[in-house]
DNA sequence: CTTGACTCCGTACTAAAGTACGGGTTCTAG
DNA sequence: CTAGAACCCGTACTTTAGTACGGAGTCAAG
């Protein structure tokens, strides 16, 4: 006993039964140990791992990244330091991704902001700075 | 004269001319007129629409979104205030996605600094929060 | 008039992160 | 014992924004 059977393991973690499978194809679950029939019986530490799974996600992970970081949970010549490091990229990444979107931001802003409601759309200058990059 | 081949209007544009096949099929290009052996005959403007597009992508608009805006364009009734308004929605969504990923960066940033570079990983307090979800 | 560049078309492929489907076993409760 | 739920598998589909491919037809220059 003690065992999950697929849809347990996919119900307490709140994942679908489908995803286990995928995560399974991309390397991020190891393949569980089968019954004779071939049902899948995964260890109750499996919903850790999904876990540890969704929290990397929020945090910004791919799955390809988040495969690399249960590796190096694994190899036990990692240190600290090299998973700081995946943080730290991961932190220049999102910090981009944060001022190309302010810079989005304020060229909107601007835009909005010269635009008087009623003016027809041929006046529009929110059409006409797409149109001819004013 | 003065029409444009597929090949010149996406050298003019700076696009691939499968980008030009592939805007046709979602409706954002119109289909042009074809001479006898089939081959397309843009209009010169058509430059101009390919801008078009590729700044409002610029703004973080989907082509999705795009295509909705050139139908504003066209459309007679569209005011000022209509575009406005998308303008305005779009603006939301990327605040969102800004928040979001500051909210990540302060994740990540407090994670990091909890993290001495030389403890062994199975102390590692980055991979701990991934774990446990401290 | 031929050759090489260009165009046409439909289809398939890419990344990312899954979801859905269908047909075939297996398990479990009544 | 049998019905129905749950499981298995491979495959296809989803979204976004294109890119790539191959075979057939066409155009322009020499």
């Amino acid at each position: 006993m003690s065992s999950l059977k697929s849809g347990e393991l996919a119900k307490q973690a709140g994942v679908n039964v489908e995803t286990l499978r995928f995560y399974e194809r991309k390397g991020l679950l190891v393949e569980p140990p089968r019954r004779a029939s071939g049902y899948r019986e995964y260890p109750p530490d499996a919903v850790q791992r999904i876990r540890f799974i969704q929290r990397a996600k929020e945090l910004g992970f791919t799955l390809r990244e988040i495969k690399g970081l249960l590796e190096l949970k694994v190899d036990p010549d990692t240190t600290c330091a090299v998973v700081k490091e995946r943080a730290a990229e991961k932190i220049v990444g999102v910090k981009q991704k944060v001022s190309d979107l302010k810079k989005i931001e304020r060229a909107l802003s601007k835009l909005m902001n010269s635009c008087r409601e009623n003016s027809p759309i041929d006046e529009c200058p929110i059409l006409k700075h797409l149109e001819k990059g004013l």
